[in-house]
DNA sequence: GCTACAAATGCAACAAGGTTGCGTTTACTG
DNA sequence: CAGTAAACGCAACCTTGTTGCATTTGTAGC
């Protein structure tokens, strides 16, 4: 006994951060932590809602979106726009995994099906345009929608 | 002679509009002719720019947006948010066009371009569900934005 | 055509989301 | 244990979009 110490014993954001060759901040572990716990990706005000929730003072507003901007900027976090037109983060992990199949979104739901197929290749582009991503979404409504519709 | 009228041929927005069920204004039916003669969908932004250089005077940024809140309200344009989180209109009819083939976004400037390749043919979906759309995006950064980056 | 009234407009103020500039603090390097 | 570049806090600013209210305008009914 008296032994048990505060011991770190593995802090997966810590080497996610470390490896990814950014300073190790406690306001970048506190919130890759945030995003890796998160079931959906999170908005700014989300994220800082979650945050104030912990003993540790509060980060700056501005400080705060540097943070999930860096985290994108070396491939941890990944940022998309939610239908109200406000940015969303994820942990990077949660996502790649849907990079390569195609998805089925639902109208009536809003669920989002991964079906099996893989997307085309992507055609060529113009000159000088980069691509960055491909995303192949079917839309319409998913069966249970469907029969529920059907009454 | 003497007879050539300032003749309003065939009017296609007034029609519409009138048809929706609204009042003709001028600024809806301006608006409305913009969207029509657009390539892809404008932001705001986008919009007041193309009426400035119009002769008539410029519209209110507030009234602006609540005729192109109407449009959509009425049936007549299609509101959707662009990969910055900015809201884009486009005339109603128009985006049956756009069904058939692939589509660049922008990440940076949300610009939409439409590409000459066609999508896919749609995976099998599992039993059940209903297609409706079909939308093969590609994501990336277009030419313009490229080479400002580059700089 | 005129009138009355709802609908649409202009203007000012507000709000959320996001960015920039700059001086101070902090994490890493040697 | 420095020295230094990166990160942080704070204030100010920008863009996108909304709300309230007084004034103007389109249109239905006469
Ligand atoms: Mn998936
Ligand atoms: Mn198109
Ligand atoms: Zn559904
Ligand atoms: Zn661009």
């Amino acid at each position: 006994m008296a032994r048990a110490p505060a011991a770190p014993v593995a802090d997966v954001s810590v080497d996610l951060i470390r490896a990814a060759g950014v300073k190790v901040t406690r306001g970048r572990v506190r919130v890759l932590d945030a995003l890796h716990a998160a079931r959906q990706p999170l908005s700014h005000a989300e994220m800082e809602m979650r945050l104030d929730e912990g003993s540790e003072p509060a980060m700056d507003r501005v400080t705060l979106y540097r943070i999930l901007d860096s985290l994108v900027a070396c491939g941890l976090a990944l940022k998309a726009v939610d239908t109200r037109g406000v940015f969303r983060f994820s942990a990077a992990g949660a996502q790649r995994q849907h990079a390569n199949h195609v998805h089925f979104r639902c109208t009536d739901c809003g669920g989002v099906f991964c079906l099996k197929a893989e997307p085309p290749p992507p055609p060529r582009l113009p000159r000088g345009f980069r691509l960055n991503e491909l995303a192949f979404d079917l839309r319409g409504t998913c069966a249970g929608c469907s029969s529920r519709e059907a009454v």
